[in-house]
DNA sequence: TGACTATTGTATCATTATGTTACAATAATA
DNA sequence: TATTATTGTAACATAATGATACAATAGTCA
C-alpha cells in the first residue's frame, strides 16, 4: 500500500498528510472464547491509547484504516468496518502528545500539528489474537492485548470509542460475520456459538443457534468430520461465498 | 450557533475551516404521502449537488452539519444523523466547482482550496418540506425539493451519496422515528402508516403495522379524536419521550 | 470388548411474533 | 335514517424463536 515511513515522527510537521483527520482502529481480538482490544501504551507515561493514524493526501480513507491496523498486527486482509466518526471539540486533549514528547526530550511548540485538535474516523476489526505479532510505532512503544471487561483507562474519548465499536460490532456481527476472519477455514457449530457468545456477552441456547446459523445461508456443511473429543464428532462447516 | 458568515466565498482561502473535510446533508422531506430531498442548484451551469460544507476549526462536526442544515432549510430543532463518511480518492473532482469559478469570472488557481480533495462526512435529516425555506447559497444560486425516484444527475459521488443516506434511514427508521418532527404533535396511525409507507417504497397491512407501532412503547394515545372525514374518527397519538 | 461419558444433531413442543382476513363501530353525508 | 368510507380490533394462519428431550456416537477406561 505504501513505500513511504509512516509513523508520525518522520513528519514533524504533517506533511503530507490531512490535517486534523485522523483514523482509531478499534481492534477486537478473538481467541478461545475470549475477547481482547490491541492497545498501544507509552511507557514512560503509562497512557494507553488505541491504534490510529493520519490519512496521506493521496490515500483512500479506508486504505488508512487498512494501513494502520495492518502496521500494528503484522496482518494483511484485515476486514475493516467503520462506525462512527468522533468530531466534538471536547475531545480534543494535548496533554497526552505533549507528554510524549516532553518526555522524549521534545518541547513542543504550542501550535504543534499534533497538538492540534483531530477528528477522528473509527474502525473496528476483528481477528484472532494469536495470529497477530503487535507491533508498536514511534510514540507509542508497546502494544498489546487487554480483556475487553478489564480495559485501563485510556485517553481522550477512546474509552468511549471502544464501547460505540463493541456496540456497533454487536450489530453487525449477522452481517459481517463472513468478512471476519477469525475462524479456521473449517470450523464446528461449537466453534461458532462461542464466537457469538463470547462477542455478544451472553450464552445461546444451542438448537436455537444452529438453525439461525444455517438461515443465514452462508455456512455449508463439509462431509469430513473432526476428532478429538471423547464424544460424538461434530460436523465441519465453512462460510459460503457467493 | 455563528455569528460569523458561512457561505464559502467568503472565506476564498478556507481560512477558519478544517481543510480537506466537508459534511454533505442528505435532507429527505416528507408530506402527503412524497419524499423529497434538497438539492442544490448553479443555474450557469445546471449542476445540481446535494447541500454541504465546511468545519469551523472551532465548530464540533456535527454542530457544522446542523449549521448547513439549518442555513438551507430555515429550519432549526433539525434531527441530523451521522451514517457515512466518504473518503475515496476517486470521488475527487474539482470540474464542478472550477465551472461554478470560472462562470463567474474568476480563474481559481489549481491548488485553490476548494479544487482539492475533500473526504466528506455523510448526515441525513428528515423533515417536512412545507416547513422550510429552501435558501441558496453563494455559490449554488437555486435550491429545491426534488422527488427521490427521479432525480437529476449529481455531481461527484452525490447519488451514491442519496442511496446510502435512504438505506441508512430505512435501516434506523423504528430508532429514530421520534426524533425527526415530521408529524404534528397529535397524528393519527394512518398518518404514521403514510409516513413508514412513503419511505419504505412499500405498503404495509393495516392490523400488523398498528401492533407494530403500539408494540415500540413511544406512542400513547390521546383521548380527544380527530374530525373531519365521512367515517369513523381515528385515535390521535403522539409521541412519549422517556 | 463393552459400559461409560460428554457432546452433538435434531425432533418436538411451547411461546411469541408476524401476516392476513373479517367484521363491527362510527362520523360525516345525503 | 340509510349510506359510505374508514377505523379498531378480533380471529385465525403462518412463521420465527425459545426451550426441552433424546438418540447417536467418538473417545475413554475398566
Amino acid at each position: 500500500m505504501s513505500d513511504q515511513p509512516t509513523s508520525k515522527e518522520d513528519h514533524p510537521t504533517g506533511e503530507g498528510f490531512i490535517p486534523h483527520l485522523a483514523v482509531d482502529a478499534v481492534i477486537f481480538g478473538f481467541h478461545d472464547k475470549q475477547l481482547k482490544v490491541l492497545l498501544m501504551q507509552y511507557s514512560k507515561t503509562g497512557l494507553y491509547a488505541l491504534p490510529g493514524g493520519f490519512i496521506r493526501q493521496n490515500e483512500n480513507l479506508n486504505d488508512a484504516a487498512k494501513r494502520v491496523a495492518s502496521e500494528r498486527t503484522g496482518l494483511t486482509d484485515i476486514f475493516l468496518e467503520q462506525f462512527h466518526v468522533f468530531g466534538d471539540l471536547a475531545r480534543h486533549d494535548p496533554t497526552p502528545f505533549a507528554s510524549f514528547m516532553a518526555a522524549n526530550g521534545t518541547e513542543p511548540d504550542a501550535d504543534h500539528w499534533l497538538l492540534q485538535r483531530f477528528i477522528s474516523v473509527g474502525y473496528f476489526a476483528l481477528v484472532d489474537f494469536t495470529k497477530v505479532t503487535p507491533t508498536p510505532d514511534k510514540i507509542f512503544d508497546s502494544c498489546g492485548w487487554y480483556h475487553l471487561n478489564a480495559l485501563p483507562p485510556l485517553i481522550q474519548d477512546h474509552t468511549a470509542i471502544v464501547n460505540k465499536a463493541l456496540d456497533s460490532l454487536r450489530i453487525m456481527l449477522d452481517d459481517k460475520l463472513i468478512g471476519f476472519n477469525l475462524l479456521p477455514e473449517d470450523f464446528t457449530m461449537g466453534d461458532l456459538q462461542s464466537l457469538y457468545e463470547t462477542i455478544l456477552g451472553k450464552s445461546l441456547l444451542r438448537p436455537a443457534f444452529q438453525r439461525k446459523m444455517l438461515g443465514l445461508g452462508i455456512l455449508e456443511r463439509v462431509a469430513k468430520k473432526y476428532s478429538g473429543g471423547a464424544h460424538k464428532a461434530p460436523y465441519l462447516y465453512r462460510f459460503v461465498y457467493k
